[in-house]
DNA sequence: AGATGTGAATAGTTTCACAGCA
DNA sequence: TGCTGTGAAACTATTCACATCT
């Protein structure tokens, strides 16, 4: 993950990197049949697929694409968009090829084609219900924040398990209690659930929502979850963040020599 | 062309070694030398660079054992803490392996060395002051947010650029005016800038703090942030994240392969 | 000319599988 | 016996370099 750096690209909050944001039980059949068919090389695979890290960036081209598109700009080469997304041309036209041919060799991309064409791969073109859990100090925030309802999105609803939030007024909607969650998940048709709690009561709440058919999850509670097959879960950590930056802060420190050596005993 | 790059997942914030940081340049030198001396089996290089996408789990390692130290347990398996951190084992025990040898074969791994261990190479040992510049809807979470002043940081300093703002009481800090983040940089020894403010101050708050001489920073506004070599920069997306998780609730839709899934037989 | 699209090369990461030590 | 540490294999991702098309 993700970040970056400098601009990782940019994603997002943060996900975790260990657990590699989303989780996904395929790759291990995958793996199964392949070591069942040693001599087989297996053909090909679904490949509809584009690589995760492309996704990522997707998205990050998409913010940049809109900002463009505001300006009037009607053209892009992959250059310019790469330099403005931060990352390397080569790789951004690889990422979009794996949309299809969008581009015009000697001039570069429509960006109101791309801008279809990505929009369309990440499936913003049906506005998604988001559930938050937890109207916490975090939770209170995310939900008044601007960047979430932006695009492609809607906070269908607010949840809390505190009985002294709930039926509480934040940003238009009323705080409602866990225990309600099945109902609205199914009047609502919430398809991603973001869990706002604190890390005590992350897994119990993944739970819940993994019962009420909610497969898609954006984690801030600092807390490893488990899910089953199926269910993506991506995860953003503050700490986890400040504590990768602090690695290399300390790396700053040492003097580039090979003094290192010490160490190794 | 910046040389941002872009790691997704946990990206990070790596840099370039082509554009040949002054810093990242020994790494490729001691490559070098090795290529150059073949019969020589260089003894062990400066190899104190743990990669990045280990640095990111070793946190989460952290957490787990933070927790099972306070249960009082005093050794753990690479299974077990590997099952508790989301990953698999043996990624787990290479993780650890980049530290040096601390695991006890046919035992475990004993909980407070590793804590220690781990801290050391996170560079947790010292308290990294922060600083939070945006204290809107997010920023103001973000100061109170527990989970943040929680391991190895303190928010030292909290700064709005809206003069409305300034004075104003927030968990026990007074935020103080970008204008005094010179000032403040330099008495607190602010080490990580925190970025909460909107995507279009995004910029010019980071070349500030860049100018102050911060050199790591974390980035909550969606704006890909353009730093010079040297300087680290991770982002959280709220928008991306989503995004990404759209493109995979997308993807359930279809019933798993379509077509393609004809090309296995 | 100028920029895309992509095979090939490179780099980075994960997983396997097992030797070796407690 | 049980579990670590790690070379080798497998995968994933990034970058180069250039044929190709407008």
């Amino acid at each position: 993950m993700t970040d970056q750096h400098a601009a990782t690209p940019d994603e997002a909050l943060v996900e975790e990197p260990a657990t590699g944001g989303v989780r996904r039980a395929r790759a291990a059949i995958g793996r199964a049949v392949r070591s069942t068919l040693p001599g087989r090389v297996e053909p090909r695979r679904d490949d509809r697929s584009v690589p995760e890290a492309s996704v990522a960036r997707l998205a990050v081209y998409l913010r940049v694409l809109s900002q463009l598109a505001e300006q009037g700009v009607v053209t892009v080469s992959s250059e310019e968009l790469a330099t403005a997304a931060g990352v390397n041309s080569a790789n951004l036209r690889k990422d979009l090829s794996h949309l299809g041919s969008y581009g015009t060799r000697g001039v570069g991309y429509d960006v109101a084609v791309l801008v279809e064409r990505i929009e369309g791969t990440l499936g913003l073109t049906r506005r998604l219900a988001v559930a938050l859990i937890g109207v916490g100090n975090l939770g209170h925030a995310l939900a008044g924040y601007g960047g979430f309802t932006t695009r492609g999105f809607h906070i269908a609803a607010l949840l809390d398990a505190d009985p002294e939030r709930v039926g509480e007024n934040i940003a238009g909607l009323v705080v409602r209690s866990v225990a309600e969650l099945p109902d609205l998940v199914r009047e609502l048709d919430i398809a991603i659930g973001v869990i706002a709690t604190p890390a005590h009561a992350a897994q119990e709440v993944c739970d819940l929502l993994v019962d009420c058919g909610v497969t898609s999850i954006l984690n801030f509670a600092p807390a490893v979850l488990a899910v089953p097959d199926g269910v993506d879960v991506r995860k953003v950590d503050l700490a986890i963040e400040l504590q990768i930056l602090s690695f290399h802060e300390q790396r700053k420190l040492r003097p580039i020599g090979g003094a290192a050596l010490e160490e190794v005993g």
